[in-house]
DNA sequence: AAGTAATTGTTGCAATGCAACAAATCGCCC
DNA sequence: GGGCGATTTGTTGCATTGCAACAATTACTT
């Protein structure tokens, strides 16, 4: 478990290649473990959401994964997200309507909050305890019982800011 | 400014018709100090979305707005709901594209909260400023500057626990 | 090898959202 | 009160997002 803050953005300068087939082995193992079928769609499609930081639309991973001729239908898209996302090697950012690949290793029912830079579009994720500890607190004393809190911060990222 | 917790959800047996009134009439106040029209096609959608404690799609508003013959063109109720977001009389709710209606007078910059009833479909608002600070905090703890956190919970409401 | 379950393909369409230009309306100033 | 710029609304048209329903295929088990 690494230092939180830090890690919430990938560095430009980081090795993305590394970064990629981290992922991708990760994915495997995890399915692996789970009695998962990581097929070659599902593949694609994570590999597709991890050749960038930013969140892609379902047509924009029609596109990625597509290249030698005949593209999948959006169907064919939709229907791995929701494998890669129940198994949360995926997120969905609802205020884009688009999906990022996770790159952290926490467990499904982890919260996590997301830093979505308005200027790249690159997102930061960054996962605390005390932060869904207090939402959740907050909610239940609503009287309401809390499943999956959503969290999304636009703004703008420190590399941004420093250009 | 009313104890947070409990007015998060309205009761199911608030005056409602109160509620509508009030609201409409702190809409009308609002636009009149800060010079902005709401014009009847703005206060129609208001109305609308004022009909239900429940986030509403634009073509559900389109349904209830077009009631005699002729309805409004989605663009229409688009841009009536920019005008409402704005000024802070309506929220989004990014994780359902829908709308609501703002019952609470909060200023547009507040942070607020949603609890939204998977069972009943009503959304709780809740505005609580120690939270706004812990996630402006942590995010800015990643180097990023936080403009508008969004910040939606899914679960079950307590009226919807008791049945 | 047969049977069952899981995955993918195909077709089609519903829902969401808005661009671009034209027409109408409002507010203001002379 | 008429003209003028600014705001709002209407019209047309379309891009994007998302998925239902059924058929075909592939994988796993026994």
């Amino acid at each position: 478990m690494r230092g939180m803050a830090l890690s919430a953005f990938p560095t430009p300068d980081h090795d993305h290649d590394r970064c990629t087939a981290d992922a991708l082995a990760h994915a495997e193992a995890l399915c692996e473990a789970r009695a998962q079928r990581l097929t070659p769609i599902r593949r694609q499609v994570l590999a597709a959401l991890l050749t960038s930081h930013r969140p892609l639309g379902a047509y924009e991973i029609i596109e990625l994964t597509g290249q030698e001729g005949a593209r999948p239908a959006p169907i064919t898209i939709y229907r791995a997200l929701d494998f890669l996302m129940e198994n949360g090697l995926v997120h969905r950012i609802e205020s884009r309507n688009a999906f990022i690949a996770c790159i952290h290793n926490h467990s499904t029912a982890d919260f996590v909050v997301f830093l979505i830079c308005e200027r790249c579009g690159a997102v930061g994720e960054v996962s605390s305890g005390a932060i869904g500890e207090t939402l959740s607190n907050a909610a239940r004393a609503a009287g309401f019982a809390p499943k999956a809190p959503v969290v999304e911060i636009s703004g703008i990222c420190a590399h941004c800011r420093g250009a």
